[in-house]
DNA sequence: GTTGAATGTGTAGTTATCATACAATTGCGT
DNA sequence: ACGCAATTGTATGATAACTACACATTCAAC
């Protein structure tokens, strides 16, 4: 079984079928904002049944290893960054979803600046795609970045976790173009900023944008101590 | 590894534990509804770290099994219900949460009716528990149980599927102590009636409760058809 | 300086949510 | 037969949230 493991997921042979009768893994979804587009971070698959498509980072989850410790490392190997949000979304079980084997995989998506980790990238097969132009992926891949996709269009309805994916400064019309990018929508330039500053997120910097061929914005920054009276539920557990 | 998965998940003992590296379980988080209190069906533990402590009900995933087949299955096996809701919810895979070896769990809920199978638990060690009452589960099914309760509340705020849990013909008064028993709040009569007319969930049924001690409740029934115009969002995945 | 293209602010209309009052129906005790 | 207790069924006004739209301001470029 050592063989399996050492090897990422994607690689895994139909002659390593006998080593295992159930393996498991984790996908990340790897989101971007650039260029006023969402966008995921692939691998080319060398796998022979998915020739030269395009696949999610994933890897097998270690025998002494948690799933989430499993998702940084994939992150921290393909990306170097580690301290980057991380959520988990589903677990894709089907018998068949992987040629080599039956392999269960659990799907993670996470949110990074990409101006943060640029040169990183350029050495190997890795590649930001525009998530509105991706037509097919390797595996089931496609269905688990849907997935979480919609997990994501959900979870910043209510929660402050676009920030992640902007430098530390940025400017209102940024943030309105990483929400309609992610949610798919136009959304009235007006009542976007009234929301914004009721909900009491942003800090002004007192600074303004530069080298814009109009009028610069004003720069603000995510304040995480304002959070605590957003809108977030829960239900605590009695102990 | 053919004793291990012949034996339940809550059953291993540390002798298997050189049968495999990581095992796969799924564990059921059943809600019911009965004297107007969320109740979770729950069974004795006979693992003797966690002597005659509850659990959930679970099993392990066998190679040819898909995730949500194996749910079902143990649904079967322990309700006598199929054609039951059910949702994935989230992948537990903290290294040690199992005493016996590795055990990834992945977390599922349903909702039935309790008194379509009232007959068929009463020979054995599973109990309906009311969900407020229980102060201690055997693993880690104490953080499963209110993983799954969250999502639930969560759910029905948008989707009509609380009507798993009632009986086909139910008066309003039921269904808002379903609500106020699930979300764990009181809510004001009037408002809840005027906006379950508003979504047009509901049919009437021109009949009215029997035996009761004060003027009786119409009763209605879930009409699935009318929940096309629903609050759900969902975006559609491009081909 | 005039123009283009954004930013920054305000306001009215509509819709959803919250809070509260009152009449109608049934079972029960007298 | 009658009133009482309990609960159902129906309105209405107050407040907050969301939607649609108008206008003045600022900077860069020509």
């Amino acid at each position: 079984m050592g063989t399996a493991l050492q090897r990422t997921i994607h690689q895994l042979r139909s002659e390593d079928r006998e080593f295992f009768q159930i393996a498991f893994s984790v996908d990340c979804v790897i989101f971007g904002f650039d260029k006023n587009e969402l966008k995921v971070l692939l691998i080319k698959s060398d796998l022979e049944e998915f020739n030269n498509q395009w696949s999610l980072l994933g890897d097998l989850v270690k025998p002494n290893e948690n799933l989430e410790n499993a998702s940084y490392r994939v992150l921290k190997e393909r990306t170097g960054l580690d301290d980057v949000y991380l959520e988990q979304v589903y677990t894709f079980g089907e018998v068949n979803r992987h040629p080599a084997g039956r392999v269960i995989s659990t799907a993670y998506y996470s949110l990074i600046n990409i101006k943060d980790h640029q040169p990183k990238f350029c050495d190997n097969e890795l590649h930001w795609h525009p998530v509105n132009e991706i037509s097919t992926l390797a595996f089931d891949h496609k269905t688990i970045l849907y997935t979480c996709l919609e997990r994501l269009q959900s979870k910043i309805e209510e929660h402050p976790i676009v920030f992640n994916l902007l430098p530390e400064k940025f400017s209102l019309r940024e943030l309105q173009n990483l929400y309609e990018a992610i949610l798919g929508v136009k959304m009235d330039r007006r009542n976007f900023r009234k929301k914004f500053f009721l909900m009491n997120w942003l800090e002004d910097m007192n600074e303004l944008e530069q080298d814009v061929p109009h009028r610069p914005g004003k720069l603000y920054r995510f304040n995480a101590s304002r959070f605590s009276n957003g809108k977030v539920k829960s239900t605590p557990m009695p102990v």
